[in-house]
RNA sequence: AGCGGGAUUGUGUAAUGGUAGCACGACAGACUCUGACUCUGUUUGUGAGGGUUCGAAUCCUUCUCCCGCUGCCA
């Protein structure tokens, strides 16, 4: 998992480190500075892994800070989710839990330093002159402000912090460059006035810095060495720089920007997954369609395999769309390893064992993982009934076909081979019940006269088995790009993406199955509990991920019969 | 148009003047008590033109295309 491969910010920070570098002799410091007000998503995961694993790489650290600088976007709802989250990711702050608001008191002195030097200035014009006189390409932006001596912006940037002006009256603004090209470099406001309570500073201010001033006199309140952010602060740096550059702070951070990083039928901006989270497009925040980490942790998705695909996905100044295979691929990987076997038939069919004593059963120890030699073998019953999976017999098979039809023969994975002898319908025609003459030669599924048998499926003992409801995900949208130019991502929705078996049978084993745990079901994929609506005796699975399926696999129809729609269908 | 970034196979990422490699996907085959796993093999790429050089993805130049910014959001 540890790549270490060397990319463009490890180059930054190497010539950083190197003799007469900005950071020689130091110790690699970065931070994650989410803003709480929505919960962590699989594009955090990549920042997360940039932030924490290049402060690991250089033996540095990392800290955790809230950035809660806007008091109408922020909750304390988030914070521990947010905490959450990252841990179960595996990173660790240790005691370096920050809120950037605790540095407001620091930041108002720092910004009085700035009117001092004659660097700021308190700025009267209202939001709509404002924008009016912002200037536009090659036409400089004005304020009649600007030239207002010193004494009399302290005093106002004073009132301004005692309540004695209105919301948008007034601002406090950095004395740049008002023609500069890059517009955020035209005397950006530092300073706004808002009577929100604040999540954790209550009513204590009503001023509040501006993102581009407080984040990096908090990086380098902190000592932080290398500020690593996404790409669209690039134009912020020269902001970042003078920042640092003009007021006292103890040390001088460096912002580099990486491309951000998202999934293919996926969207991943806040704005757009509160929308499918509100608007019920999805069952809430933890929804496992959700490309939220909590809603991957209900999906059956873990950390290591989360951090894997970080990993693999590189860094890189380029922002790039990665596909869902990876992701997917990444999960296989280490459940393949780890992830214990189960046998569950989701479309269940009865088969008959004709020759088969009726009331007998009989057990047999099944591995648990074929992968793992120390995983050891449970105990499966079995009967003359029992449940197959009804597209695993067909009545004309295509070519290449290894599973029941009448006259062929399989094997019941670890029991007996059966031949198939006949079969039932019902009055449409539709197949009800299979039947088949078992080989009391080949307990435990062995052939000691040494026949080839080409299949091999899985089955539940009809006497033992414990009903299950079984959920089914594909993607959430049914384009690639939901977020591409012009168009409309409630528009593209995949009415397929949620499909609920109910009456599916699974073995004894899974009755007690517990919140989160994982298994593989043979043949079908990797399943987790679900951490909300299981319950013991009455199990429910997410599909997490399924199998690979080899393209030469002939596809039975799939026959609709026990499937129904969840409530939350779309 | 002003400022700032970017472009290597289907996707992502290496290669900083010296054989364009790796991973995922796809396809084909082997193996198999999971049509999984594993193994083997195959296909496809340096956005375009010009230049420097024995040699260019890499350096120079012109062009094309893509993305971000013009909140008292972060």
């Amino acid at each position: 998992m540890e790549e270490s491969t060397k990319n463009f910010i490890h180059a930054f920070i190497d010539e950083d480190l190197a003799p007469g570098g900005r950071s020689e002799g130091k110790r690699i410091h970065t931070r994650f500075p989410p803003e709480p007000n929505g919960y962590l998503h699989i594009g955090h995961c990549y920042a997360l892994n940039i932030d924490f694993g290049t402060a690991e790489k250089y033996g540095g650290l990392c800290n955790l800070r809230m950035d809660d600088t806007n008091p109408a976007k922020e909750d304390e709802e988030f914070v521990d989710a947010i905490k959450e989250d990252i841990h179960w990711l595996g990173y660790d702050w240790d005691d370096r839990f920050y809120y950037g608001s605790d540095y407001f008191p620091k930041t108002y002195e720092l910004a009085v330093g700035l009117i001092m030097k004659g660097l700021a200035y308190v700025c009267e014009l209202t939001p709509e002159e404002f924008k009016t006189m912002r200037g536009d390409v090659g036409v400089p932006a004005t304020s009649p402000y600007r030239e207002r001596p010193a004494p009399e912006s302290l005093d106002l940037f004073e009132r301004m912090k005692n309540g004695e002006f209105p919301e948008g009256a007034m601002t406090l603004r950095a004395k740049i460059d008002l023609a500069s090209g890059n517009f955020n470099m035209r005397d950006p406001v530092l300073y706004r006035i808002r009577y929100i309570e604040h999540h954790r500073q209550g009513t204590e201010w009503c001023i509040f810095p501006m993102y581009d001033f407080a984040h990096p006199i908090q990086d380098a309140l902190e000592g932080i060495t290398h500020s690593l952010c996404s790409l669209e602060y690039e134009d912020h740096r020269p902001l970042y720089d003078w920042v640092i550059a003009n007021t006292d702070v103890p040390s001088r951070p460096r912002q580099i920007e990486f491309g951000r990083r998202s999934i293919n039928y996926s969207v991943m901006s806040k704005r757009k997954l509160r929308r499918l989270v509100e608007e019920k497009y999805v069952d809430g925040w933890d929804d496992p369609r959700m490309p939220t980490l909590c809603g991957l942790r209900r999906r059956g998705y873990t950390p290591g395999s989360i951090r894997d695909f970080c990993d693999r996905i590189g860094v890189g100044k380029t922002s790039n769309s990665i596909e869902y295979a990876l992701l997917e691929h990444c999960l296989r990987e280490e459940l393949n390893a780890h992830a214990p076997r189960a046998m569950v038939v989701l479309r269940p069919l009865k088969l008959v064992i004709e020759n088969y004593p009726d009331g007998k059963t009989e057990h047999f120890a099944v591995e648990n993982n074929p992968e793992d030699e120390n995983s050891g073998t449970r105990d499966v019953s079995f009967s003359r009934e029992i449940w197959i999976e009804s597209d695993d017999f067909m009545l004309d098979p295509p070519k290449k076909y290894n599973r029941l039809s009448l006259g062929s023969e399989v094997r019941l994975k670890s029991a007996y081979i059966v031949k198939c002898t006949g079969y039932e319908t019902d009055a449409s025609g539709d197949i009800t019940l299979v039947k088949a003459q078992y080989d009391p030669e080949t307990r435990g599924g062995t052939t000691p006269d040494g026949r080839k048998v080409r299949g091999t499926i899985h089955w539940v003992d009809s006497l033992s088995a414990v009903d299950a409801e079984v959920r089914i995900y594909d993607n959430l949208f049914t384009d690639p790009d939901p977020d591409g130019p012009g168009k409309d991502f409630t528009e593209l929705l995949n009415p397929m993406s949620l499909e609920t078996l109910l009456g599916c049978k699974a073995e004894k084993a899974l009755e007690t199955a517990g919140a989160h745990d994982t298994f593989q079901f043979l043949r079908l994929g990797y399943f987790t509990v679900d951490s909300k609506d299981s319950k013991p005796g009455k199990p429910v699975f997410n599909r997490s991920v399924a199998l690979k399926e080899s393209a030469a696999k002939p596809r039975a129809t799939a026959p609709a019969e026990p499937s129904q729609a969840g409530p939350d269908r779309m």
